[in-house]
DNA sequence: CTATTTTTCGTAAACGTTTTCGAAAGTCAA
DNA sequence: TTGACTTTCGAAAACGTTTACGAAAAATAG
């Protein structure tokens, strides 16, 4: 590979690279002829501008890190997309990693982004996180990130959130109304907010009609189709079925349908479900599933704009919650009749 | 943000930066006492490497791309989980673009991939790719770049591969040997080495079997879920039902079933499908997807193997085309009885 | 036509590294 | 002690940009 250079131009023109250099940024202090005389030239020569050179003397890397639990799973993947769109539309480049639900990986993908340079992170804590330590440490150096999903409450930072708890109400009473009455909530791990969250919205759609929820109506699940299937198959096991299930993400939701089926339930028969954070696996399973969408590709977005803006105006800069609105999908898996 | 830098630790130790410089890069000239010295203050100051510069001096981006048609499908994640494997451990960065199937925004993603000054590039192309002279004469400059999955006869260069052929005659075989006899093949688009591969591995498969196969049999059809809808429509409104399908990948056979699903076909009484590339849908669906596993993550590792080893030996590096096994799943979407 | 302002450009330093070259210091044998 | 190596280090250039500063040239005013 060779390249060419400001240098090179500045030779065949017989002029500075202070000048060449000017023409490409929109300098108002160079003359519009040798401007375009240059940018034609440069052209002809076949010049590309060397991203890393400017980015030494700039001190800004142009790149941001995003950190996901995951990315088999489509919501991360549909986030990942719409802030990859308003990333690479202001020139940032982006640092995929996925941490796998596990703390320390997430906090050396962190230290690998730091140690890249890189101008900001993009995160969605793993459901293990319980040490913030080391993000408010961050986070108190003016590092710009912004989180979103999956958040510690005791991190203040700006954060693109979805109200978990109107729409766990929301599919919670959309069970009842359906007439539902013994519904169990598969809940998430304890250290996430949203999963706080989304059981209180549980809890309250059943105080609002009168029902009252024993302990055992709530148990505590992982995020993955193998933790649906597992906790399915206890339930199972202890002969207390339940007429609804309310599960924390899809994909547990989908988990404890597919044994309740094998098991000769019908769905939404016997038993109905209702997920969270819509997949498009849910949708395209029998019967298909009952979920809230998640718009998860303004997220995204949303977090991009965000951090784009905190990078750019470091000191006026102040810390945003954005909660972004979302939508109960109802389908088969939950229809009463 | 304040970084520390070499400087800053010559001028505190009183040594020059090219001895500081050579503590960091385990060169030869230099006492293990200043070494640790250096390594122990550094240490002590939070001192970390700046790779821009590093990468400015040795004219390496240690940045290589990866440009896949779209990313919601599991097979391209997987593949690009393991590429990120190898490509971290050897110190690469990794900026992910999708093309959306449009040959167009694919040869802007490797523009800009360039500009980006990447080392290097692993491709899956678009369905739509037609001119492959600008890939010709990248690679005719010696850019290394790695070709997997969609690849096209007429580039030479190194590919990842999978045996088509062989696996669509196996999986066709299949159907034949459950006894179906009026097998459908939903082909993808003619540009694609693997489309016609995958259809020959279907023809051959009736020739030994001593069946022929009409043109109607084979049909042209999109890569996802609502091409493989669309199509089926079609054939349920011809009247003219085979007793199997065959479709070149998984997101199509998913949408075909789901119709004839729903216009009361009983699968696989009726209508039998397989897919092809597993996906982790195809495996929740009901009834199960028979389908071609795809080793996405090894042909993942084994691109960014070929890659690296292309930009680390520029000279002596000659093309590798790799061919990888795979396994055909048979589910219940294909048992006959 | 001179004086002043404005426009346009070149010089040189800077960004944080790596690396070549040569010099100083240390080691060893005789 | 001398000479010949060997080890260890520093000075300085280089990578390809941007930019502060000042000078030259052009434009304007009087």
């Amino acid at each position: 590979m060779i390249y060419i250079t400001i240098k090179d131009i500045a030779k065949k023109l017989n002029i500075s690279i202070a000048t060449v250099s000017r023409a490409f940024n929109d300098k108002s202090d160079i003359k519009l002829d040798t401007k375009n005389l240059i940018l034609k030239t440069a052209k002809e020569m076949g010049y590309r501008p060397n991203p890393i050179a400017k980015k030494l003397i700039q001190k800004r890397s142009l790149t941001v890190g995003i950190v996901v639990p995951e990315f088999l799973n489509s919501f991360f993947t549909e986030v990942i997309i719409g802030a990859q769109e308003v990333l690479f539309e202001k020139g940032y480049q982006v640092l995929i990693t996925q941490s796998n639900e596990n703390f320390e990986t997430e906090l050396k993908n962190i230290k690998e982004l730091e140690d890249s340079m890189v101008d900001g992170i993009i995160i969605s804590q793993t459901s293990e996180t319980k040490n913030v330590e080391y993000y408010q440490n961050l986070i108190h150096t003016g590092f710009p990130i912004v989180f979103f999903n999956r958040v510690c409450d005791e991190i203040t930072a700006s954060k693109i959130l979805f109200n978990d708890y109107k729409w766990a109400f929301f599919a919670t009473e959309h069970l009842i109304n359906q007439g539902y009455r013994n519904i169990y909530h598969l809940k998430g791990k304890e250290s996430l907010s949203l999963t706080n969250d989304r059981m209180k919205g549980f809890l309250d759609a059943h105080s609002k009609h009168k029902l009252t929820v024993t302990k055992e109506q709530i148990i505590p699940t992982g995020f993955t189709i193998e933790d649906g299937q597992k906790v399915a198959l206890e339930i199972i096991n202890s002969g207390k079925i339940p007429d609804a299930i309310f599960a924390s993400n899809d994909p547990s939701a989908i988990g404890a349908m597919q044994v309740f089926k094998k098991n000769g339930f019908l769905i939404p028969k016997d038993v109905a479900f209702v997920g969270f954070t819509e997949s498009k696996m849910g949708s395209i399973i029998d019967p298909p599933l009952t979920s809230v969408l998640q718009p998860a590709h303004e997220i995204g977005r949303e977090a991009a704009r965000t951090l784009i803006e905190q990078i750019e105006n470091p000191t006026t800069y102040t810390t945003q919650i954005i909660v972004l609105n979302g939508q109960l999908n109802c389908r088969e898996s939950s229809n009463k009749v």
